[in-house]
DNA sequence: TTTTATTTTCAATAATTATTGAAAGTTTTA
DNA sequence: TAAAACTTTCAATAATTATTGAAAATAAAA
């Protein structure tokens, strides 16, 4: 396999993983290009290296930012704008989870906290309030280990999960 | 606000939650249902409170049965199925996350492995290899995280993480 | 066996989500 | 200032995914 084709079909690998989790697979694929690029992308080299239009560049970069996993980069002499992404893929993996974590998971911790406190003490009720906080307390979990994933060191969720994995 | 109000809330609190992260809603909807229901429901009743069709239900309550989240119970006198769900909810955590993780992390650990046997030592394969690689160890490692959890005890996750977060 | 109850399937349709492309907006240069 | 270079926006459209509903299949009862 060329390194040509091979960059393509992680690009789009990453692209179908990012679907069946819910992300925008433009947006997968335009972090992938900038992943294994040696250089800044322009929004034309984009539109041209993915067959996307430029709205949907500017879009889907746009909310790379966003999410802080992509920046601009000045080019010398160059007028447009040029984007690259980190190579850091620990930090890709935090910033997404920090992100999902804050619109996803808080807002239905808050949910489930608020149904906890209707007032009826009837027998459906109290199983009812059983349920959720089980599905209170596996989600709490799992945002608790996303947030010290998100807080500690680069390297932190690595290190320490490989140690208790192996345990 | 009533027990019935709470229940309509909380299960469509949990489709939105599922819709976001690439999972059916009505699926999610329908496993709630079954979770706050204190007796077997049929497909009537299913449609009747989920106001969904009589094709939808069938397709979603088998796809739940195939994840083994769901099961059919025999009703005394009664000729047509039930189903129920147990209320385990870390059950349900980790039976989502072992077919997932089969079926959407697997794979890309495969084609990742796969694209790093290029034969090309340009300092732009070399580049690339290194991001792969990069993508690799967090893929497995989060891989690693997803295997211990469905292979342990049902409170392994919530009983070891708690500990590790908290210290 | 025939009838009736129930479940399954799947083509048609609806709903949702992503993408385009051209017009409007902005910034830079002349 | 005006023109050129570039970016952003967003209504229209396309692509994808979910849902319906009625016909076919299956199972139970008469």
């Amino acid at each position: 396999m060329k390194l040509e084709e091979a960059k393509i079909k992680y690009i789009h690998t990453w692209g179908s993983l990012a679907t069946s989790w819910g992300i925008n697979k433009t947006m997968a694929q335009v972090h992938a290009l900038l992943l294994v690029s040696t250089k800044p992308l322009s929004a034309e080299e984009i539109m041209e290296a993915l067959q996307i239009s430029r709205g949907n560049v500017n879009m889907n970069v746009r909310a790379l930012i966003d999410w802080g996993i992509v920046r601009k980069e000045f080019v010398v002499g160059e007028r447009k704008e040029f984007f690259v992404a980190d190579k850091d893929i620990w930090e890709l993996f935090k910033q997404i989870t920090k992100e999902r974590k804050k619109r996803e998971i808080e807002p239905v911790l808050r949910v489930l906290d608020e149904l906890q406190h209707i007032e009826d003490n009837s027998y459906d009720a109290v199983q009812f309030k059983k349920v959720l906080h089980d599905l209170s307390s596996v989600t709490t979990t799992v945002n608790g280990i996303l947030d010290k994933a998100i807080r500690a060191d680069e390297h932190w969720l690595l290190s320490n999960f490989t140690k208790i994995i192996k345990k």
